[in-house]
DNA sequence: CTCAATTGTCTAGCGACGCTAGGATCGAGA
DNA sequence: TCTCGATCCTAGCGTCGCTAGACAATTGAG
């Protein structure tokens, strides 16, 4: 039976190194660059190894969205629980938010611009998105202002960072005052 | 010299017919569905004509994102002169841009999502997209409130709304909500 | 230990993509 | 009527995502 447990491991083991590969040319190189041929000469396999792991590219994009979606639950909430206050909180969360968008603009995209074959805002979502999701809610849920439902709340916010996110990383925004965009959103959104 | 003119006039024609096949295309199938070979079946000529007007597909989605912008910067305009106070106003304006995405959801994607191959926030940014910043401008400028400056408002009002419109697209965000949401913005990011 | 069956991997190739070179065709002006 | 330049098309290049079918390695039964 270890044979057969080896080969899993072994299988698991290239099927992490498909997905990080693939990330890590995404990021020195734009995602146009992640082709199907160069990402199987990376790993020093051939073309076809890629489709007995993922039913194709997508599906290599929805992985490497899903690993950007775990990370990015995981930053936000780092930062959530090293600020003092309520509003501290927020702030902090916004620029964890846009800092991760900034610094890993591939997984980025991954999730938000490009096509992962992944449910949104579904009952069959994967468990990472819900997660991070989740974790935005956990600190701003509790900012909304009363009468605000938190989810709809959330989303509000949510989706301001995402705008300022993509509209700076594609040159619609000038890079520099994004300090003072943050202190707005958070001072204007936020009830604290 | 007439015949010159006739001749100016006639490719001017062709070129506004393939990009308004483009955009047709585009709105019917999606952006993946406008290939170039696709493009000169359906304007009845062949593929090199395309490059002719065009350095290549780029100019073309270029080109429709252009056309959008004009129109997205009429859109904001008709619904903020239609408003009686400044709150209505960006109400109406926050409608009126979500409603262009939601509409012309190819264009949008040309203007912001694709690459047009278009200078943003530059000095040479084509004059229809200065100019749809400065539609939105206008009726936001006055209502940041007190000490916060007109253009560092609008980018966020702005980039609230992108958020808004490229998640709800996307099925990132529920489509319901959105009338609620607009409120939650408006009623928190300007001061009226 | 041998040999068939299964598993794993690769080579080769399909159709479609963006884009372009080079030849055919057509119309304007001499 | 003839020439020449503009205009347009056919054909094809390299690359893409993806897959069929050949081949080699590994397994388990006799």
């Amino acid at each position: 039976m270890s044979v057969q447990e080896r080969k899993q491991r072994e299988r698991a083991e290239r099927e992490r190194l498909i997905v990080a590969t693939a990330r890590e040319l995404a990021e020195q190189q734009g995602w146009d660059a992640v082709t199907t041929r160069r990402l199987a000469e990376r790993i020093e396999y051939s073309q076809p190894v890629l489709y007995s792991h993922f039913r194709g590219k997508r599906e290599i994009i929805g992985a490497v969205a899903l690993e950007g979606a775990a990370e990015i639950a995981a930053a936000v909430r780092a930062a959530a629980s090293s600020a003092n206050s309520p509003r501290e909180r927020v702030t902090a969360l916004a620029r964890a938010y846009l800092d991760f968008a900034a610094c890993n603009p591939a997984v980025y995209d991954a999730l938000f611009q490009l096509d992962g074959g992944l449910a949104f805002a579904d009952e069959d979502t994967p468990e990472p998105l819900k997660d991070a999701f989740a974790a935005l809610l956990e600190s701003l849920g509790e900012v909304g202002g009363n009468g605000v439902h938190p989810g709809l709340f959330t989303e509000v916010f949510w989706a301001s960072l995402h705008g300022l996110a993509t509209l700076t990383r594609a040159g619609r925004l000038p890079p520099e005052d994004i300090e003072p965009r943050i202190e707005l959103l958070v001072d204007r959104l936020a009830m604290v």
